[in-house]
DNA sequence: CCTATCTTGTTTGTGCACAAACGAATGTGT
DNA sequence: ACACATTCGTTTGTGCACAAACAAGATAGG
C-alpha cells in the first residue's frame, strides 16, 4: 500500500533532524577521547589517513576526508603549529605539497590506539547494529555525493 | 565465526566518518532548495518547531532542537533579523522569552511545504531504507544522548 | 526579608563548513 | 613560443557548534 504524503513528510523531518543529531553526539562523544591527544575530531581524522598512508598529497587527504580544501588549509595549518606533521615539497609540482607525519606525530599512534575500542565502548551498541548503521550511511554517501 | 580485533577497530572509523560526512551531504543537499527561502538548515528548524506549534520558550526550542544556547541564540537573532520570528515576554520571568512567528513568517510556511519532497525526490532512496536508517540513528541518539 | 544558590540566556573565543574571489603554477592549442 | 584555460591551494566572509565566563532574574533557607 501507498504511504501518505504526511508520512513521507514527517518521516523526512526526524531522518535529517537525526542524522544532524547522531553526528554531533557521536564527534561530542569523541571530545573527551580525543581531549588528551591534543586532536579534534577532524584533525584525528587527517592524522589517521597520515599514520595509514604518507606522504599524501593536500589534495589527496581533501578527496579521502571528503574536506573541502577551504576548510583543510587552515586546519593543516594547526596541526603543523601543534608539531605532529610538515608539509614537504612535490617534486615537479610547486602549487601542491606533501603531508608527513613528524616524530611527535608518529608516537601519537600509539595513544590514539586506544580511541576506537573506548569510543565503541561508550556507545555500548551492538556490532550487527553498527554493521547496518554504516551500511545504511553508505547508502546516503553514495546517494548524495557530490562528486558522484 | 568472530570478527577480528582490526575489523571493529576499522568499524569504529567507519561509522563515525560515515556519520559525519552524510550528515554534511544531507544538509548540503537542502541548501539549494532553502537558499530561495532565505534559509539556513538550522534555521529551517527552528522554523520548523515554530511552525508546529508557537509559542515556544527560547528553552523549549533549544531542548526541541537539541542545540546549545549559545548557537540558538544568535540563531534565533538572524531570524528575528530577517523578520519571519518575534520576541515576546513571558509573563512571571523576566529571564525568558517566547518566540512566535511573525506574519511574513508564517507565510514562508507554504513555501516550505515543498521543501521535503524535494529533498526525498533528490535522495532517491527506497522508503524502507529511510525507514532502517531513521531507527539506526534513534539507537545511537539514545546510547549517546548527553541529556539521557 | 535577605542572602546563597540555581536557572536562563548572552558574550567571547576557538574551530569547523562552505561559498566566492583570488593568485600562482601547470597544461593545452595553435 | 605564446595566449588561454585549468588545476590547486589560500584568503575572506558568513554561519554553526561548543566551552567557559558572565549577568540578571528566580528560588529556597535561614
Amino acid at each position: 500500500m501507498t504511504q501518505s504524503t504526511e508520512d513521507l513528510l514527517e518521516l523526512d523531518q526526524q531522518v535529517c533532524f537525526a542524522l544532524a543529531v547522531a553526528s554531533r553526539n557521536v564527534i561530542a562523544l569523541y571530545r573527551p577521547i580525543l581531549e588528551p591527544l591534543g586532536l579534534t575530531h577532524p584533525q584525528y581524522l587527517v592524522m589517521l589517513a597520515l599514520w595509514g598512508k604518507a606522504p599524501l598529497r593536500f589534495g589527496e587527504v581533501a578527496e579521502l576526508l571528503r574536506l573541502d580544501p577551504a576548510t583543510l588549509s587552515p586546519l593543516i595549518k594547526r596541526l603543523e603549529q601543534s608539531g605532529l606533521i610538515e608539509r614537504h615539497p612535490v617534486a615537479g609540482d610547486e602549487r601542491t605539497f606533501a603531508l608527513v607525519p613528524t616524530e611527535a606525530g608518529r608516537a601519537l599512534r600509539e595513544q590514539a590506539l586506544g580511541v576506537p575500542p573506548a569510543v565503541i565502548e561508550q556507545l555500548g551498541m551492538p556490532i550487527e547494529r553498527l554493521v547496518a548503521l554504516r551500511d545504511e550511511l553508505t547508502a546516503v554517501i553514495d546517494a548524495t555525493d557530490p562528486v558522484k
